[in-house]
DNA sequence: GTTGGTGCAAATGATTTGCAAAAGG
DNA sequence: CCTTTTGCAAATCATTTGCACCAAC
């Protein structure tokens, strides 16, 4: 409700329009507080509103993303996922033999990011990474 | 030649039977030097071998992964593009405005693969990264 | 009123898959 | 021979797009 007064309010701020369908997905993204594919976008904004097409999703997410207010990011899925990116930036650790995945702080990258901005000053996205490997339990599980 | 005998030999050992278009898949991807789509190495392969299918290319390089002689990686295109992991790691950063690439040395990573896995345990595949951003270019010509 | 957003349905396009024929060991 | 691989063609399936209609402003 508060929310979505203040989501409406940056959309109008970016003169972008105020419509019940793109307040939903900015309440469901920023509700959900994990990844989003868009078929599930889908499915939690027509729990609360009847129509809503799987393209107006991604039209919506995609205006979101040019907002800073989501992000869009291949787990290693079949399909892209998306998040509400207010609050602390940060990372992922997926496992690539169990899936599981692990929240990693912003400040493993943050070094980076400064490093190849000097270097080269390259101004890198380190928003949101994801980055694979084989977790502990898989590691000490199976042999290798 | 003296490279289809070896990945010929790696492949028989991995119990993997050697055919001609294993043997091209592999000789494309290793003398390219550079990232090919599903698309470029079937045309290369083509152009030595008759007929071969866009099918047999990825099923191939499935394999190769498998055996760690390719690297799989979502560069931002429409499709996978595909490497020869031979040799030194290494990364790439890559403009979101321009799509201007440049290589970014295997060192930038490999501190934060030692402290994730200190820190969680976690065997980070830092192999092959590509990090978004914006050049420096970018960054000087436009405004932002 | 204008402009831009939405639903629908159809297109897109890379990747996958079933299957019979062909090749590897 | 027996098994795996291949080419072909068809299927998948997430994402995109054209378009007529409706809703913001």
């Amino acid at each position: 409700m508060a929310c979505e007064q203040e989501t409406a309010a940056i959309l109008r701020g970016a003169g972008q329009r105020v419509t019940p369908q793109r307040l939903l997905v900015a309440a469901v993204l920023r509700h959900a507080g994990r990844h989003l594919s868009a078929a599930e976008i889908a499915r939690e904004v027509r729990a609360r509103y009847p129509v809503v097409d799987v393209s107006t999703i991604y039209r919506t997410v995609e205006m979101l993303k040019g907002l800073h207010l989501a992000t869009a990011t291949d787990m290693g899925g079949d399909d892209l996922l998306f998040e509400w990116s207010a609050g602390e930036a940060h990372h992922h650790l997926i496992c690539s033999r169990c899936r599981a995945m692990q929240v990693l702080d912003r400040d493993y990258l943050d070094g980076l990011a400064e490093r190849v901005g000097r270097d080269f000053g390259f101004q890198a996205d380190v928003h949101h990474f994801a980055i694979f490997g084989v977790c502990r339990d898989c590691r000490e599980g199976a042999g290798a």
